[in-house]
DNA sequence: GTTCTATAGTTATATAGGGAAGTTATCAGT
DNA sequence: ACTGATAACTTCCCTATATAACTATAGAAC
């Protein structure tokens, strides 16, 4: 168990690349290749301050970010360890959602309605109110190059001393629909994601064959005293929209 | 912009958690608390030093936490910021189609089909074959409690040296769906999530209504040469599954 | 044979500080 | 009024080291 040059990978000192990411890409690629299989040991962090020339405390840097992106696990006293591959570790991010407004600049946000309304049993739930209490419930779909592809609704607790409604309303891009950066109203929120049948009015605004498939998106945000501030929902047909991820290493 | 105590949290150098981690939830918390507000500077890292008594690499390892889990971002030579809300920042992850499988001890799998077929066009396609080449094609389904909770279709790359079938075959937790810990066959793979309808076959055996939406999860497993060895997808009914997840601070 | 103890090896946490690189504001010079 | 140099401040990367906590092993003691 010298250290032998198995293969010839060093830390290049002259590369814009920082020596701890040099290390943690190393090490990724290593194990992408086979080098490192499932449940293998890595070696210590001693040893590899010695292979590659560089301190204790980079080299800590470089198996933490391995650990915090689940390549590897540490366990005090025995050792690194490769992880294997977990299933339930994949993670779906909504870029694919965010592509569907960012795709050309022929994206077009129509607002159908907005109106104050009372709330009935689900939205005071959702929004701890009570039922009956004033909320501003708007419906708006998004169509890109003419067509339509997705609808959203949603609903605002109604405060006449919070204006809010205008910056929420006429907004093109997904960032700016929940905050557009200077008036930030809200610390946080819930998302949901389900598969639905379009209903009889969605599949008419979506110009969609009956029945058809659709995701559900809801969104629930709160503010810094976690009340509730909005509910809503995202209605987008299943032609329109796929998540994609990866799990384990990919592209060595 | 004095060391004043605006608040009087403290580093517990008793506590069992280091204290990196007791910085970065005090920052983390007062962000949650409104106290830093999306695009607030935060207090440099020597004025964090003086402030709560550490050391610069101490108080360098909570920022590189907080900018790794996308709380804050740094900017060379200008200081450290709170980020806005990000939507796309979201993750979905699959702890809820693994809860399917865990919850009780009553689940089982039903193999209902295991033959050797040979490859279709978009079979040869998704596993880099000829059309023809032979593939091993099995269908089960997943029940608990006497219910069908979902499907699984998937093919494999026909190989009679390696008998890899076996292990494939008789899992019953998710993790050991694509490996059972031992015998590691792939480095990564590729998910797909769709919404989907029920075909006429799947509505039968899943005991389900027409029409019904669900989720199409697709899954494409790599070895280390990078060829596709395993291809196949699972259908769930939508009353049976919903992903959920949070952005920006919650529970503070 | 079992239990205890000592030791070596491992990761985890923390300290103290140096040099590089980027940003901003000030101020002198034109 | 504009330009350019300077200085102060910031984050970034890295080194070197110390201590604590945990694990596995070997050997002594019973």
């Amino acid at each position: 168990m010298k250290d032998n040059l198995i293969d010839a990978r060093k830390i290049d000192r002259a590369s814009f690349e920082p020596a701890y990411l040099q290390l943690a890409n190393i090490i990724r690629q290593q194990i992408g290749e086979g080098i490192f299989r499932p449940g293998d040991q890595l070696p210590s962090e001693a040893q590899l301050c010695r292979r590659y020339g560089i301190s204790p405390m980079t080299v800590r840097r470089s198996i933490n970010l391995l650990a915090d992106q689940g390549v590897v696990s540490t366990a005090q006293g025995r050792g690194t360890f490769v992880k294997e591959i977990e299933l339930s570790r994949a993670v779906f991010g909504l870029r694919e959602l965010e592509d569907l407004f960012d795709l050309g600049s022929d994206g077009n946000i129509k607002l159908i309605d907005v109106r104050i309304v009372s709330a009935d049993e689900r939205t005071a739930r959702k929004l701890d109110l009570k039922i009956g209490d004033a909320t501003i419930y708007i419906r708006r779909l998004f169509t890109r190059g003419g067509t339509a592809i997705f609808y959203h609704r949603a609903y605002f607790i109604y405060d006449p001393a919070k204006p809010i409604v205008e910056a929420e309303m006429d907004v093109t891009s997904l960032q700016g629909l929940f905050g557009d950066g200077k008036n930030i109203l809200f610390k946080g929120g819930h998302l949901t994601i389900e598969s639905t049948l379009l209903t009889n009015e969605e599949a008419d605004l979506l110009r969609q064959p009956m029945p058809a498939p659709a995701f559900y998106l809801e969104h629930v945000f709160f503010d810094y005293e976690n009340h509730p501030t909005s509910w809503g929902w995202f209605i987008i047909p299943s032609n329109w929209l796929r998540f994609t991820t990866t799990v384990g290493i990919n592209d060595s």
